[in-house]
DNA sequence: AAATAATTCAAACAATCGTTTGAAAAATCT
DNA sequence: AGATTTTTCAAACGATTGTTTGAATTATTT
């Protein structure tokens, strides 16, 4: 019992029961009491460790987020040291950090890249000061390059294919088992990194039409 | 007073109030107390009108999608009465409906585009059995004729290809206003039939590849 | 071992949730 | 007009929400 749980264990117990929680159901719909029940901590416990339940969403989305945009600057750095940067190249360097840290988590695959897409696509949380200015950054930096990748276009025809991007991203990842569902089961399984494929081709060609 | 709330006054007040809270929130958190408020009705009306919350839901999505499923069908037979159909008409022909009643809504078209995003897109709560039927319908009906325009495609393509575009309209629609907070007011300011046609290209492109 | 700090716990907090009740009010029908 | 049905209403239902309390337990330090 106390191999288990040793140092902060509850604390991380909490998170991860949280998180399995929050990519199954969503931010706003798991109680404090589901997630407290599935960690086998108690109910005072979430407060105690997070301040509150929004501590504890902030807590499990930053943990979620940062590795992401951490790559993602690595990798533009990376591109950019080399000159000329296309399209192609700028959206899978910034598709890819998603799921570097696949193999860290504690989640399965599934519901790894769903709660992924609930971090990158629910809008009806704010996200955490700390994200967003992560966030931030990455566009600062994503935006131009960007453009410079695309001579011909404005600024407004950047910004919203980046959002179109977004769009395809957080909808594939949030609802990747519902094409399973509408094809009676002839569509939908296959590898992650080659429903991957498929996205960062698409958006890719959207992009560059 | 017997004028503005005639016959199936409170019905209809609670089915626009509803849809405005549900726009600007989501489903899953407006409370019937909420909805009743700004319908300036009594709490237990949800009940008698509806039987129950789940029932308003529904009636709100029925209404929302309805005109929009019969229209796909109506154009997608349009077309094919004419021989050849192309991705960009069957694209055009499954997007453009989604705004077609835009007028005829008691809501403001910024609040109707984000409640039909919620509709499209939002897979927390269930689909009515009537709105599942209508879009398997369409589905039969669509699917082929894309895999007819595309020769070169598999099932799966196809399948995929489709849930991308739901993904970007689902994410632009409800998350529109959003582009001009990240991008500082520069952009994201202009006319719907402006923004779908930006949609409309991203998608076929990316169809297209 | 004693003292201090950190953590866990059962129990209860007030607030809100969707729903239900039964009677009053309004509308419709005979 | 009176009888009947439809609709509205205030009030309360039990259940659940996030949070708080203060004492008991555990871990760490002196």
């Amino acid at each position: 019992m106390t191999e288990s749980r040793s140092k902060n264990g509850t604390r991380l117990a909490l998170m991860d029961a949280a998180a399995a929680l929050f990519a199954e159901k969503g931010f706003e719909v798991v109680s404090v009491r589901e997630i407290t029940t599935l960690a086998r901590a108690n109910v005072a416990s979430v407060k105690y460790h997070f301040g509150s339940r929004e501590g504890l969403i902030d807590a499990v989305v930053v943990r979620m987020a940062r590795p992401v945009n951490d790559e993602r600057l690595r990798r533009i750095e990376e591109l950019e040291g080399f000159g000329v940067v296309t399209v192609t190249e700028l959206i899978t360097a910034f598709f890819e950090p998603l799921f570097s840290q696949i193999q860290n988590s504690p989640l399965s695959e599934k519901l790894f890249t769903k709660l992924m897409g609930r971090v990158v696509g629910d809008r009806s949380y704010e996200l955490p000061e700390e994200v967003m200015g992560q966030f931030r950054e990455v566009a600062s930096r994503y935006v131009p390059a960007f453009m410079r990748a695309c001579p011909g276009l404005s600024v407004d025809d950047v910004f919203w294919r980046i959002h179109f991007c977004f769009g395809v991203l957080a909808n594939t990842l949030t609802h990747r088992d519902i094409l399973k569902k509408i094809s009676d089961g002839k569509v939908g399984d296959e590898r992650l990194s080659v429903t991957l494929k498929r996205i960062i081709d698409f958006c890719d060609a959207g992009f560059r039409q």
